[in-house]
Order: C-alpha cells, then sequence, then structure tokens
RNA sequence: GGAGAGAUGGCAGAGUGGUCGAUUGCGGCGGUCUUGAAAACCGUUGAGGUGCAAGCCUCCGGGGGUUCGAAUCCCUCUCUCUCCGCCA
C-alpha cells in the first residue's frame, strides 16, 4: 500500500510512475486525494467537536463533586446537541476511511526508476547470462518422462491421492528434495540469513499485510471453516513476523530463511505449460527475506541477486537474470529480478527465483518501521527472494544432467544425496 | 470439547465511573560522580492523526452498548493461562 502522504504529495509523478506498470491511475489517484482532503477536513470538525464535549464532560465532573447539581443538570442539557453532530461526523469519516481504505489497497507499487517499459514477458531485459545453452538432442527425454523412466517422481498416484499438480516423489527423488532443501538452507546460513520455521497456514490479517489479500485470494487454499489460507510462499509469515512492530535503526538489516512448502491453486493456467514439474498446486521452496534500511535496500536487492546467481552457478545450471518490464511486475513489487535455468529436453527458460525489493509497499500495511538515530520513525524496506523454488531446478537437473543410463548429480548435492547418479 | 482465571506502555505490574495517556519498578536514553567502567544520584523515555507552532483529537486485546463523562459498568468476539478430556 502507498502511503497516503506520498501520494498526495507526488500526485502527477505517482500517475506518471504508475503507468509504466500499465496502471491507468488518473482517475483513481485523484479520487484518492479528493477523499484524503475530505478525511482530514472531517476529522478536524470531529475533533473540534469532541473537544468541546470533554471540555463539558469535565466541568460537569467538578460541578458534580463541589455540590452544584443544578448547574450541573443545566450543562447536561447542553451536551444532546453536540453528540448528534458527533455521531454524525463519526459515520461520515467511517465511510470515508472505508472507501478510502478499499481504493488504496488496489493501486500496485510504483516502480523503481529503473525499471524498463514494457508490457509482455518479451520486453524483459536480460542482464545476464551464463552457461552453455546446449539445443535439445533429439534422444533428450523431458523430465517427466525421466521421473517415470526411474521411478522418482510419481504423478499419477499423487493424482490419485489428492489431484493434479501434487506429486509423489520417491526414493531417490524424495531424498533429491530433501538434499536441496538442506543445501539451500546451509548455504543460506552461511550467508548470514537466520532460519525460522513458519506456520503453513495464515489468517486474513496476515495475507492482507503481504498483498495477497484483496487481490489474489483466488490463488490461495481457503480453510474456510476457521478462516485460514494455505501459505503461497514462505514470505507470507516471515515478513508478518514483523508486522506491528518498530525495529531500531542498529538492527538492520535483518535477514531470514525459511523452507516451507507452498500451496497455489493456479486458478485458470493449463497446457504444455503445466506439464511435469513446471506447474504444481504443492512444491517446496526456500526463501530469503531481508528488513532494510531504505537507503540500503537497493544494494541488498543487488547483493540477493548475487547469492541466488551464486546458488545456480554451484548447481551447474545455464541460467540468465532478467530485470523485469513494467508489465511483467507484480502488484507489490518495485523492482525485481527473475531467475531462469535453461531446461534441455523442454528447450525452454523455466523461472526458478524472483527476487524483489518491495520498499515500503507492504511495510506500510505491515505497519513495520525502524527508529533512526534522531528518535524519528520510519517505514522500513522489505524484499525477499526464492532461493530456490524446487520444482523447476528438479527438471532441469534431471533433463540437462541426462545420459543414456543414468542422471548426474552436481558435486555441491552429493554430500546431501549420498548417491552421485539416479539410474 | 468441558470448567475456571485473565488480556493495561519494551517488560513487570498498579489502577473498579470524573484533569488517567495512565502510580511504580525494571530496561532504554541523557547527565553528575569516575582515569574508565560498575554502583549511586538527577533527568528523560509509547503510538497514530492534525497543525508553522502552541495545542487539539484518538488509542488500556478487537467490536458494540450504558453515561454529561469509561482502562474502570454491560454485551460480544478473539487470544492467553490453569485444571479435566482427547491426542502427534
Amino acid at each position: 500500500m502507498l502511503s497516503l502522504n506520498f501520494i498526495r504529495e507526488h500526485e502527477q509523478e505517482v500517475i506518471a510512475r504508475l503507468s509504466i506498470k500499465n496502471f491507468n491511475g488518473e482517475e483513481i489517484i485523484h479520487r484518492i486525494v479528493e477523499l484524503d482532503n475530505n478525511r482530514r477536513e472531517t476529522q478536524k470538525q470531529l475533533d473540534d467537536i469532541q473537544a468541546r464535549s470533554n471540555i463539558l464532560a469535565k466541568e460537569i465532573g467538578i460541578l458534580y463533586k463541589s455540590g452544584e447539581t443544578t448547574k450541573a443538570d443545566q450543562l447536561k442539557g447542553q451536551t444532546g446537541e453536540i453528540k448528534n453532530q458527533g455521531k454524525e461526523l463519526d459515520i461520515a469519516l467511517e465511510n470515508i476511511k472505508k472507501e478510502l481504505d478499499e481504493i488504496l489497497v488496489r493501486v500496485p507499487n510504483l516502480p523503481h526508476h529503473s525499471v524498463p517499459n514494457g508490457t509482455t514477458p518479451e520486453e524483459n531485459l536480460v542482464v545476464m547470462q551464463e552457461g552453455e545453452i546446449v539445443p535439445a538432442a533429439p534422444e533428450a527425454i523431458p523430465h517427466w518422462d525421466l521421473a517415470t523412466k526411474y521411478d522418482i517422481i510419481d504423478f499419477l498416484t499423487g493424482n490419485k491421492i489428492t489431484g493434479a499438480g501434487f506429486p509423489l516423489y520417491k526414493g531417490k527423488g524424495a531424498r533429491l528434495q530433501r538434499a536441496l532443501i538442506n543445501f539451500f538452507l546451509d548455504e543460506a546460513m552461511k550467508a548470514g540469513y537466520a532460519e525460522v520455521q513458519p506456520p503453513y497456514m495464515v489468517n486474513a490479517s496476515s495475507a492482507y499485510a503481504t498483498g495477497q489479500l484483496p487481490d489474489k485470494d483466488a490463488q490461495m487454499y481457503h480453510a474456510s471453516l476457521d478462516d485460514l489460507y494455505l501459505i503461497p510462499t514462505a514470505e507470507v509469515p516471515v515478513t508478518n513476523i514483523y508486522r506491528d512492530t518498530i525495529l531500531k535503526s542498529q538492527d538492520l538489516p535483518l535477514k531470514n530463511v525459511a523452507y516451507s512448502a507452498c500451496f497455489r491453486r493456479e486458478a485458470g493456467s493449463y497446457g504444455k505449460d503445466v506439464r511435469g514439474l513446471n506447474r504444481l498446486h504443492q512444491f517446496d521452496k526456500v526463501e530469503i527475506v531481508q528488513i532494510a534500511h531504505p537507503d540500503k535496500s537497493y544494494a541488498i536487492l543487488e547483493e540477493m541477486k548475487d547469492y541466488v546467481v551464486g546458488l545456480l552457478r554451484k548447481l551447474e545450471l545455464p541460467f540468465r537474470v532478467l530485470k523485469l518490464c513494467g508489465g511483467d511486475m507484480s502488484f507489490t513489487s518495485a523492482l525485481t529480478y527473475d531467475m531462469e535455468v535453461w531446461s534441455m529436453a523442454q528447450a525452454r527458460w523455466l523461472e526458478v527465483s524472483s527476487v524483489s525489493n518491495f520498499e515500503t509497499f507492504q511495510s506500510t500495511r505491515l505497519k513495520l518501521r525502524f527508529k533512526d538515530e534522531a528518535g524519528k520513525i520510519h517505514s522500513a524496506h522489505t524484499l525477499n527472494g526464492s532461493a530456490l523454488a524446487l520444482p523447476r531446478i528438479v527438471a532441469a537437473l534431471l533433463e540437462n544432467n541426462q545420459t543414456p543410463d543414468g542422471i548426474n548429480i552436481p558435486a555441491a548435492l552429493l554430500p546431501y544425496t549420498g548417491f552421485e547418479r539416479i539410474e
């Protein structure tokens, strides 16, 4: 959520920058400013009424104490009208605030100045590429067939137990999952991230605070009886650790890493893109989160991007890094890097990580603030990134490392898998 | 699931209708003393809104009500603790 003060003071700039995200904010921003002026005017009137009422109540109290009941009763007569006025203003104010809040949460975050123009994924900027892009060999097998050939991932049984998008990992397939999770967690800890294990379900307040609600509720599984949501990413519970807190500036940056299963309904997706591990309803991910000082957040974003790049190098996967264009960015992000690995048998890039700076967009709603040296309170910046999501990494590992008689495990993972080949 | 108790500032903990936004202690910050530190002493120390400022308004788990006036009384929801039941 953008802050009201910022919108009011930078009305034209906000509209201009939103247009980079292909969001036409002309009307909505004007309405927000109008409502906010209205809000402040009404608030002022209500404050005045309440001040008068407070003074009157105090006087009545003093009169009763000194035994001047007649005078007190007289003053009481005056309170009726003030109360009515107050009530009316109160209702008016509530309505204004409600509308303001409803509109405000529908305005996306402003893109950073360096975000490229564009409306489609094709217009994302490739900022880095490494590793050999081998064209698909005629005998190359896609990962869903490799999974069956070596009996390591059973999509059909997962389908029977739950449904499509819930694979059953078996044997070395299951072991590989565990190896990757431990590898990613260990690497993050070496890089200074403190590990947490969060709840996999969150309440509506948490989902609102990080921006999953109200917009993306169709993407989350909802346990209606208890009104809880299955987390689509550990970002939600981990960032919410810091909801309603005021940190000290010397606490920053805060670095957390969490492994969790992630649940996504993926409503509306279909076709070849969802085949095999490409898109699942349940998957594993290790997520890194940082709470940063606003002056440092973009340096930290670079650091996080480099960290993820380091992981991809250790896994020996060909990859590229994209800086997303305005049209392809998420609602909440100010700047996003996507990491994609080359999947040889499918001959396409698979997104395995997304690293973003949200600036104060999340922290405004989270009420996540810090106190600077002078004792002033500011919103902190929040950042997060996948490091990494497992399924597409597994897909690429299987496809890229396949040989006629087995799949080779990269050296970095050997201490974790305990085996060198899947055969 | 049943019974009971409770929710107050970073923490602990007073306050049961009238200058209470809240006594006090701890912690934090500043100072005196000290070569330095500790101890001791003095001062200071919640958040949000609005305003140039003085100030004014709101917030004692959330919501609603009674009253001229609510942290304090009533209703309701949520959560926590204790005991019982169930249980990985």
